[in-house]
DNA sequence: ACCATCCATGAGATCGACTCATCTATGCTG
DNA sequence: CAGCATAGATGAGTCGATCTCATGGATGGT
């Protein structure tokens, strides 16, 4: 039988790229590992790695291991994780995915408030997925996705939870500031900065700029909010984010909002979570909260 | 530590309900199963059970570790068959999951050269999904998702394979049998009958009925496409399926096509893959031959 | 009241997994 | 090329987790 430890191992193995190494992780003599593996091999029959000299190179067999061990190990310990909090009365934690980069700012006005009223709930919030944020809800990964493209599909639910228009940033003293509005040709000459995020999946590329056939002078990514409006700020570049955030930011930076289009570029954000997670009150809440 | 025949031990004393039912499907001793539970509760440090008399009532760690199991048991079993193929030198077994009644005619025509192209390889085609077909393509309970449906996220990639035509089917006796196309007013008095799937999944009401209003004046639902069709021919109903579908049993059944609105109601079906599959051969080929 | 059947428990047996000591192979270095 | 550090492999022996066996107490049906 393929057991826990037998996928750590290969996990393990593959981090550290030795049996050795490895066996001392996972607080093992180098022998107890050696034997396991011989073991295993047998059990299984066929090799996990091929040994080149001194080195171990994973099999078919062995990438297709590993690949399992990544994929089922987190799931046990966030099992275990969980099981513990049940043990010890706490309800638990909210695990909350961001697909939606700026929606940062506003979930942490959330959590707060959140915090307070469901004190026995931790707030774990991840921006990293395997599969995309729809592969870690359905892998059990994240109990909630915050995200613009909702997905009805059996299994999921996906809640609006508020609207916002998305528009361009530029310094105050940019020739842009002031106007009404912005068409996708006055960028054609611009420094465009966004999050380090694929072009098609940014709404001022896919719904503003490539349907009109134009692309900006040059495209740079930066991580974090505050950087990226110092760099717009400072007339480096521009950007598109929510109106609400560039309003909040406006106050004590040199920046300001300009409409995209004629009619602005509306967008909604949703929250989507597992059906199965219908019953779970502070889960649920939260969704409330968040509409509310 | 949480380990694999923990899981079992959940699992199957949840299909049996009693631990003496488990030990026996476990081949193990009542008193070796008791023990066990007792171990782990205690490592746990919560219950999983409630003894009601002789029922044991799971609490609510023990309905999350059933979750747990049914989940993560499956991935296991799975990979340990995989790995079984490997040792053997077959190639694997390409699981199908289909989201389209339809398609399973088409399919099987597919399915037959593929056999033979590739003798190592199995195939197994799943109509049933915990978390529908998406979310079975995410936890690697299939390999391959046939569905109308696609869905573009990263983690996913879609391939269309062939278009078609959704049209009515009636008895060459029928009204309306021999019409250039059908309206959805003149449904208003038609028997419906459908494979059981809820009506906003099904094109002729989401895509031809619903928008304008319509509701037929009944309607039905049946698993089999051939008992379907007779259900048709003798004048029960009348139904709606892809018109290659319907020109095939036409030839020895007393039904025919009609157009579904003016400009025909055209779809389009994909083939679901995972990105992670991308350089698995023989699950590669089988979307050429579907596309060719 | 009795019996069948469930789960719990203690004692002892058993088998698998771990450690220790040692061997061989590899690759680096002077 | 010799010498050394370090990798994995292996055999023997120990230890402990887990199993079985035997039995007890509780429950529910007849």
């Amino acid at each position: 039988m393929l057991e826990r430890i037998h996928l750590a191992i290969v996990q393990e193995v593959a981090r550290q790229g030795s049996l050795t190494a490895a066996a001392d992780t996972l607080c093992l003599t180098q022998s107890a590992l050696s034997h396991s593996v011989k073991k295993l091999e047998s059990l299984l029959g066929t090799a996990i790695w091929r040994r080149e000299g001194r080195q171990l190179i994973p099999t078919q067999a062995g990438e297709y291991l590993l690949a399992v061990a990544n994929r089922v190990l987190p799931q046990l310990n966030q099992a275990e994780e969980r099981l513990r909090q049940y043990a010890e009365g706490e309800r638990g934690t909210l695990r909350i995915g961001m697909e939606c980069h700026p929606c940062y700012q506003w979930l942490l006005k959330l959590v707060a408030p959140y915090l307070a009223r469901w004190p026995d709930v931790d707030v774990d919030v991840k921006q990293k997925f395997q599969f995309g944020g729809i592969g870690a809800l359905f892998g059990f990964e994240i109990d909630l996705l915050v995200t613009p493209d909702p997905l009805f599909k059996p299994g999921l639910r996906f809640e609006p939870v508020f609207d916002y228009e998305q528009v361009l940033v530029v310094p105050r003293s940019h020739r842009l500031a002031g106007a009404t509005h912005v068409l996708p040709r006055q960028l054609a000459q611009e420094i465009l900065i966004t999050y380090p995020v694929a072009p098609e999946r940014l709404d001022v590329f896919n719904q503003f700029l490539t349907p009109a056939g134009i692309a900006p002078r040059q495209h740079r990514s930066i991580e974090t909010t505050d950087i990226l409006l110092q760099m717009v700020a400072s007339g480096r570049g521009v950007t598109a984010l929510p109106r609400w955030l560039v309003e909040e930011y406006a106050t004590r930076m040199d920046i300001t909002p300009v409409r995209l289009g004629r009619h602005g570029l509306k967008k909604q954000i949703f929250l989507g979570l597992r059906e199965s997670d219908d019953d779970v009150d502070y889960l649920q809440d939260f969704v409330e909260m968040a509409r509310g």
